[in-house]
DNA sequence: GCCGTTTTCGGCCCGACTGTTTTCAGTCG
């Protein structure tokens, strides 16, 4: 069992032990470890191998007991109870927006029912409203809720969810008294999924502000709406929130409202240390003698004697005691990236020319492009052949006199990892190249030692430069090849190699987690666009979001160098 | 069930909103 499979079965246990009516602190202890799991930078077998399962936070001597059975034997005793006690299907019905633990245990001990089919059917027969606290508009909700389910498709990626956020906060600000409207909770903390759009407005006109946010454009239902808080969702599935606060207590709501949870319970100890107590709406003094206001939040962290700490960093992995310290890294910004290495044109399967794509690429202010066409065996994408290749490089000499000075073109290749591990084109051909970066794209699904293996022979070729998106996850569909990252990440510190944070919104790959211990390992990364369109070049800040998630400085990624710098990087490499 | 520079016991997530209520329970973020 690997990260994902374990964190679900403590999620599954959770959602049982919630239904039976376990006290609510025993269930949030399972789903901290799930969370725990998931956010694991290292693999979980390793730390099992080396029984150092009770330094992952939130696990202790029950959980790792049942991290040790499950790892041991694939199966765990206690689930196996628990299953006989709570039907295991009565887990998705939480996912059902209206029912919680004690509704769904209410319904299936009086109805005897167990699956969503059967529970739609009884919404649909009235048979919901005869039970206690139930009426007729819980049976309307569930039954909203379960459609909603089939139309929602989990956790929303950040490409979609940005660009329809921007849309509502701007629509927000242009309203009469609104003095500011922001993203919040894991959209502005930019990780690569969120569960759903969260919006704060600062307006003492709380009435407008919910008004034109339940009547945007294309709202399938109004979830909720009050005086503070409003709630949306959209026909595709998606759902947004929105909360207005008064102005002056806009920073401490923002702040509440951004997270992560692990962050806010540090700040909100480093608090109670001043004798202060932080919530939503202020920071009071414990001993009752009064509450400050804060309209920003830089007013908030410096209250707790604290510089500003960027959102992308609150998660809780270190980053109160970093600000205490005064040791917080200056973040690589967007604006510090002057090199794209991962580009596509119609060499391959890109939409432009060479030219097209270089020029775009020079307007939005990029001095280096390296044209990483697909190698053959990509057949489906018009891999190059070494022929092909050829009469690209002529094209490159052709059009970097046309370029002038404006661009520097680097001509380049993605070379597919072949399943055994071999690369698609033969050393000799690579030493040519000005850049070799080498990609998975297929037999992702392989076991993990195979899949590692045949990364890990990419990792060690001396002329491959960067290995692109390293996982091969699409978010949200495809998980990505299950690699031993602690063994991918040593080779990589031994051979030197860089490794890509891909910005498609869809790859987002290498994770942040990874990222940062690849940052520690003083392996380089390198943020690329992967770009197959002009609109492509515009996803960089989502890979520059992941590289500051992951702790990064500009100087942490090759991107960022002097060209001077990064061309004599590239010749060192591949001799 | 986890955790500890005040605690090995007693805290942890609390406030807004909705619906079915008749003063409150359940859900949600």
């Amino acid at each position: 069992m690997n990260n994902r499979e374990l964190s679900e079965t403590f999620t599954l246990i959770a959602n049982l032990l919630e239904i039976k009516g376990e006290v609510i602190y025993t269930t949030l202890a399972y789903r901290k470890a799930a969370e725990s799991l998931l956010a694991l930078a290292g693999d979980v077998n390793q730390l099992w191998k080396d029984e150092k399962l009770r330094e992952i936070p939130g696990v202790g001597k029950s959980i790792a007991e049942k991290i040790d059975e499950l790892l041991r034997t694939g199966k765990l005793a206690f689930l196996a109870k628990l299953e006989k006690e709570v039907p295991a299907g009565l887990a998705e019905w939480l996912q059902v927006s209206g029912l919680g633990p004690k509704k769904v245990s209410l319904i299936w001990k009086e109805l005897g029912i167990t699956t969503l089919q059967e529970l739609a059917a009884a919404a649909k027969d009235g048979k919901l409203r005869t039970l206690p606290g139930m009426g007729e508009k819980s049976e309307a909700q569930i039954l909203r809720g379960i459609e909603s389910l089939s139309r929602r498709s989990g956790r929303i990626p950040i490409g979609r969810a940005w660009p329809l956020a921007r849309q509502i906060i701007a629509t927000l600000r242009k309203l009469p008294g609104v003095v500011a409207a922001e993203p919040a909770g894991s959209l502005r903390r930019m990780r690569s999924t969120v569960g759903d759009i969260d919006i704060l407005v600062a307006s003492r006109d709380s009435a407008q502000v919910m008004e034109t946010f339940t009547m945007l454009p294309g709202v399938m239902e109004v979830r909720g709406k009050g005086e503070t808080k409003s709630s949306i969702e959209f026909a595709d599935g998606v759902r947004a929130q929105v909360w207005v606060h008064p102005p002056e207590k806009f920073g401490t709501a923002l702040q509440y409202a951004t997270g992560s949870k692990d962050h806010n319970v540090q700040l909100r100890q480093l608090a109670l240390d001043k004798g202060l107590s932080l919530s939503e709406h202020s920071l009071a003094k414990t001993d009752g003698s009064g509450e400050v206001l804060c309209a920003t939040e830089a007013e908030v962290y410096a209250a707790l004697g604290l510089p500003w700490i960027p959102p992308e960093l609150r998660e809780g992995r270190g980053e109160v005691q970093a600000a205490r310290a005064g040791t917080l890294p200056t973040l690589i910004e967007v604006k510090d990236i002057r090199a794209d290495l991962h580009t596509h044109s119609t060499w391959s399967d890109g939409k432009l020319s060479m030219i097209d794509m270089a020029r775009a690429a020079a307007r939005r202010g990029i001095k280096v492009i390296a044209f990483t066409d697909h190698s053959l065996s990509l057949g489906m994408v018009g891999g190059l052949t070494i022929k092909g290749h050829a009469a690209q490089a002529a094209e490159i000499a052709a059009i970097q006199r046309e370029l002038g000075d404006s661009i520097l073109v680097l001509h380049a290749t993605e070379v597919e990892i072949k399943a055994d591990g071999s690369l698609d084109y033969p050393d000799e051909f690579l030493a040519t190249l000005d850049l070799v970066l080498a990609s998975l794209h297929t037999s992702l699904g392989q076991e993990r030692d195979k899949v590692t293996k045949r990364l890990l022979q990419a990792v060690r070729n001396p002329h491959v430069d960067i290995i692109g998106h390293p996982t091969g996850r699409l978010i949200p569909d495809r998980p990505g090849a299950d690699l031993d990252m602690d063994a991918i990440l040593k080779a990589a510190a031994e051979s030197g190699v860089a490794l890509e944070i891909n910005a498609s919104p869809f790859r987002l790959d290498l994770e942040d987690v990874y990222a940062r211990r690849a940052m520690e390992m003083g392996i380089p990364i390198s943020i690329n666009t992967d770009a197959h369109s002009e609109a492509d070049l515009d996803m960089l800040p989502f890979g520059v979001a992941v590289g500051r998630r992951a702790w990064l400085t500009a100087e942490d990624v090759i991107n960022t160098w002097p060209t001077e710098k990064l061309l004599d990087w590239l010749k060192r490499r591949g001799a």
